[in-house]
DNA sequence: CATCGTTGTTCCAACGTTGTAAAGACTGAG
DNA sequence: CTCAGTCTTTACAACGTTGGAACAACGATG
């Protein structure tokens, strides 16, 4: 593989004329220059980025830590962050944690500031203390822990209001939610947003409507879903925490030949592209997930670039996509 | 952060010895190492892997290319290759490529020897005479171009006949295929399994029951069952060269009020996870991912240690996951 | 003609690591 | 006590790159 010294003995110049033609350097005369950049081409030079960021301090990579890429929200915005970290030269380095916590600390130990210049967390699990970063970093989607780092997400509060007042406003009384959990902090915000939308209805909040998922797979969704079915009085619609739960709870209602929207109607959240092509199609409140990739890879690119470190708080839109699951065609 | 040489100063021994240490060199005197290990712990040292691998002419990542995350069949690939990856120490870097040919050009041009130590590729649209790779390199699923470079996957011939075979299996006789594509290797190849099971059974291969997708997403599944359903005498079953294919056309029987499986029976391919949950849940083919991700890593990490350059062409396990779409609850 | 500033090029050092070779310390045999 | 052999540590160079300083060439200015 051809290196600088190659190109600068073919190009009859020095090591660092080579270098100033690659970097774009200014005063280069007419004639080196496309010396230097014939000699370039006739060697295919590709610069050793690992030399070039150990020289520079850079790593040329940012870490995306996520909980598992095989679940459609974090697989989509993995895509669009891979895309929006190629703008600034960026490789992106994805890293699952499972969403436990041994699984995110040790995500988080190995990111040490040569192996990447940013990261964009993603945490379930991770405790207040446990954010001892020692690169810029963003978080996503969470609002509920307090710690000193930046943060990209919508409102979760308002998303999940506007998801059960939606509900309300078909009629729906006897409403469910299906994703609490003791430690997830969107968990918590959407069930906030749950609890006013009731409160602002005036209708009552139901212990054993709120049922809770460990994790937010299909296939706690239909647990979850079974366990509702089976009270004494089930209710007539459901609002899931994000989309795997919510077709998760629609096939559980399917198999109890339970009639989705008649019967129930169910909501979901994070808008996968799956839950377009579900039957029914699954009405859910669709967070702008390209808006987030490029809002946390822009603020990371900005904190990294000056070393100025003020706390940012982007709150990116969001709209609530109406189907089958609440509406019938 | 800490350098080699900080531990060094701390411990009172020389930057070689430190690095002894952390490399696990047998001839340190035990009284050195226990200061270097306290001082290591002290400091908090962590390798510069930029700095290492420019030393020993690694890079430690291996470069993932793939069409697009936001489908399920590679997001849930790239994580099993993210994990069999670590075993050998090696992070891994996803491009995306959108199915393009220039996207799977510019992704393989970026794949210069210092960035990557090998590189897996699932590709689609590449020629021959694109594959000039400067790194060990593993093909995913194309058996179908003659190219000098070793592949990992399953016999794609077999498993679309064993698909369609249960489809005959179970009384169907008009038989369609979604997904054919002119340049796809895998289509090709699933298109023949189609073709031979039809073959043996004495049935006649009709043309206008094969319909192409351009792309392997929901919207093109959907819009080839159009196609179909819209024929005067349309097919009673249906095999979808993926699950999202299968996953689109059974929407669009729905919205057309076509029944599955009793007016018409679907079958699809990659068993996503989504395919459990669907309602009726998918009938598909399964192949062993988690076997496919661990033989491409394994396959390159034999091949980046010993310089040998033996083509390979590991045949990972399939089965066939029957479900509601071909069998009735 | 000396001085200056501008433009263009080169040399040197350094980023943090590890392989090599050489030097130093210790052991046991002669 | 010397020597060879083994164990242990160190100095040095190098991986490929770029920032900075130094240097060289040049025309313009006084």
């Amino acid at each position: 593989m051809a290196t600088l010294k190659d190109v600068a003995r073919l190009a009859g110049v020095s090591v660092k004329t080579v270098s100033n033609v690659v970097n774009g350097y200014s005063f280069v005369k007419a004639d080196n220059r496309r010396r230097v950049e014939e000699a370039l081409e006739a060697t295919g030079y590709r610069p050793n980025l690992g030399a070039r960021n150990l020289r520079r301090g850079r790593t040329g990579f940012i870490a995306l830590v996520l909980p598992e890429l095989s679940i459609p929200y974090f697989a989509e915005l993995a895509g669009l962050v891979i895309a929006a970290a190629q703008e600034h030269e960026w490789n992106v380095l994805i890293e699952q944690t499972f969403g436990t916590l041994a699984g995110e600390r040790s995500a988080l130990a190995s990111l040490g500031p040569h192996l990447v210049d940013a990261a964009i967390l993603s945490p379930e699990a991770l405790q207040v203390d446990d954010f001892q970063l020692s690169v810029p970093a963003v978080l996503l989607g969470e609002h509920a822990i307090d710690v000193p780092i930046s943060r990209v997400g919508i409102d979760n509060v308002a998303a999940a209001q506007a998801a059960v007042r939606h509900l309300i406003s078909l009629g729906h009384r006897r409403i469910a939610a299906i994703g609490a959990h003791p430690h997830r902090g969107t968990a918590f915000l959407r069930l906030e947003g749950y609890r006013a939308a009731l409160a602002e209805a005036s209708l009552p909040f139901v212990d054993e409507l709120v049922v809770p998922a460990l994790n937010y797979h299909r296939a706690d969704g239909a647990a979850a879903m079974k366990t509702l079915l089976d009270l004494r009085n089930p209710p007539d619609a459901v609002f899931c925490f994000n989309d795997l739960l919510a077709i998760g709870a629609m096939r559980a209602a399917a198999e109890r030949f339970v009639r989705v929207p008649q019967d129930l109607a169910v909501v979901g959240f994070d808008n996968n592209e799956e839950s377009v092509y579900s039957s029914p199609s699954l009405t859910s409140v669709a967070p702008d997930k390209g808006a987030i990739a490029r809002a946390a890879v822009d603020l990371l690119h900005r904190r990294a670039e000056s070393r100025d470190s003020a706390l940012e708080d982007v709150e990116t839109p969001f709209s609530l996509q109406v189907r089958e699951s609440t509406v019938a065609r």
